[in-house]
DNA sequence: TCTGGGGTCCTAGGACCC
DNA sequence: TCTGGGGTCCTAGGACCC
């Protein structure tokens, strides 16, 4: 007699992970939300004046990503240029990590437009092969999100990365154990998940220009070359053994660890103040950000950016957790005067906050440091509320005026409105601008 | 190709403490 | 007093990612 068998997990897969990769996938919400954009070129960054995302139909033309608008409306005069919309693709984006949980237990959300499914088991327990599974997910993907999908199932993250990107768009690629040494034979080494451009030329110089040949090396020549953890991990991945979990959402820590804020200025400056306004615009950006997010900092770290990309940074602990940029800006400006080295030319500035923690879990000192400190978010908090209402910077402090004054081509853009200044002396006198004291 | 903005993770090395 | 060894914590910086 014959007892239904229990059901085995294909041994082809030790672990049966999914990758999704949305095909151009802003430009694709673009035309998903605006029916008139199908079948066109279109491209998404307009606010800064440079390609993120492109149609297939505006890559078929000879777009690509960072190209200038204005060669681009050159070569492609039909092409249609759209401002980035992230409001809309976190919500194609939401949509997408709930359809894949609706059928995968184990989901990471990688980023806007991936996500990883563990989908190990799951062909025993639907009774159809982890291939059919894969495809009935990316059915419902693109049948409900109008957006199509390269899709990659394999026994690692790595390895159904590369899998996803094979043959794109509209793409379903399945390596079994099996197939793994052929389908690496043909993948170049630069092309793997984690390898960035330092890896890859010290690969090349050893003489390894494929992923099969990297995985065909033994463990030893690793260990012997002092390659580093992340790439003894890919190597792994790639002969087949998963060392990298597909990760529920960071269980443990709630959400970011750090928040940051970088603008590049053109033309570089070496004049010190400006650069200094310039940091502390970023400042400014990044508390507010913090605010929304609803966290404070306990750490702060800044950079500045040389013409010739060398950057200088310091990072600096927080007595007291803060996202005010009146604070921020008072406390890293002795910092900025030490590590500006006048005569170089400046490109960037950017600040970073972290070790943050819940606003709301702010205790107070014993000397009322962070009681000062609370009233004064307050004060930030309304310039929130008028910065919705009125639009990004309507109020900023004193500090990153000259930010805008001094830019040329933002000349005007900030006559009429409203200015929330704090006192640096001379910059009053030179710019001839309001002054309306420290408000706390 | 003269290179935007926002993140994460890993490692080497120093400080400090038995 | 000198020497040695080891552990932990922190920080700066590098490398990568989308």
């Amino acid at each position: 007699m014959v007892r239904s068998a229990v059901r085995i997990s294909d041994p082809e897969y030790p672990r049966a992970i999914v990758h999704f990769d949305g095909d151009a996938f802003f430009a694709s919400v673009e035309q998903m939300m605006d029916w008139r954009l199908r079948g066109r070129p279109v491209v998404t960054g307009g606010e800064r004046g440079a390609a993120t995302s492109l149609s297939y139909e505006a890559k078929a033309r000879g777009v690509h990503r960072g190209m200038l608008m204005s060669e681009i409306r050159r070569r492609v005069p039909d092409v249609v240029v759209v401002r980035s919309d992230y409001t809309a693709y976190s919500i194609f984006a939401k949509r997408m990590y709930a359809i894949v949980r609706e059928t995968a237990h184990v989901v990471e959300e990688y980023s806007i437009d991936e996500c990883f499914a563990d989908i190990t088991g799951l062909d025993a327990e639907l009774g159809k092969s982890y291939e059919e599974i894969a495809l009935y997910i990316k059915e419902q993907l693109q049948t409900s999100l109008g957006i199509t999908f390269g899709v990659g199932l394999a026994p690692s993250k790595v390895l159904a990365k590369a899998a996803s990107k094979y043959n794109k768009p509209d793409s379903f690629t399945a390596l079994p154990l099996s197939r793994i040494p052929d389908f690496l034979a043909q993948t170049s080494i630069g092309s793997i998940w984690g390898m960035g451009g330092s890896a890859t030329l010290r690969m090349m110089k050893l003489g390894v220009d494929t992923a099969g040949q990297f995985i065909d090396k033994p463990y030893g020549w690793l260990v012997d070359e002092k390659f580093a953890k992340p790439y003894k991990d890919i190597w792994h991945e790639l002969r087949g053994v998963s060392v990298r979990p597909v990760g529920e959402e960071s269980v443990g820590r709630s959400g970011i660890g750090s928040i940051m804020r970088t603008r590049t200025f053109t033309p570089p400056s070496t004049d010190r103040s400006y650069v200094f306004a310039q940091l502390a615009q970023n400042i400014e950006g990044v508390c507010a950000k913090a605010r929304r997010h609803g966290v404070t900092a306990r750490g702060v770290s800044f950079f500045l950016k040389t013409q010739d990309f060398q950057y200088q940074s310091r990072s600096i602990d927080l007595p007291v957790a803060l996202n005010t940029p009146s604070d921020l800006i008072r406390t890293l400006s002795p910092h900025f005067y030490e590590l500006f080295i006048p005569g170089i030319q400046y490109r960037a500035t950017g600040v970073t906050l972290h070790t943050l923690i819940s606003a709301a879990a702010v205790t107070p000192d014993l000397f009322g440091e962070s009681v000062r400190v609370g009233s004064r978010a307050k004060v930030f908090g309304a310039v929130d509320a008028i910065n919705r209402r009125y639009g990004r910077n309507t109020l900023h402090t004193g500090a990153s005026l000259l930010s805008y004054a001094a830019t040329p081509a933002r000349r005007g853009l900030h006559e009429g409105r409203l200015r929330f200044l704090l006192p640096i002396e001379q910059r009053q006198k030179a710019l001839n601008v309001p002054y309306l004291g420290e408000v706390l």
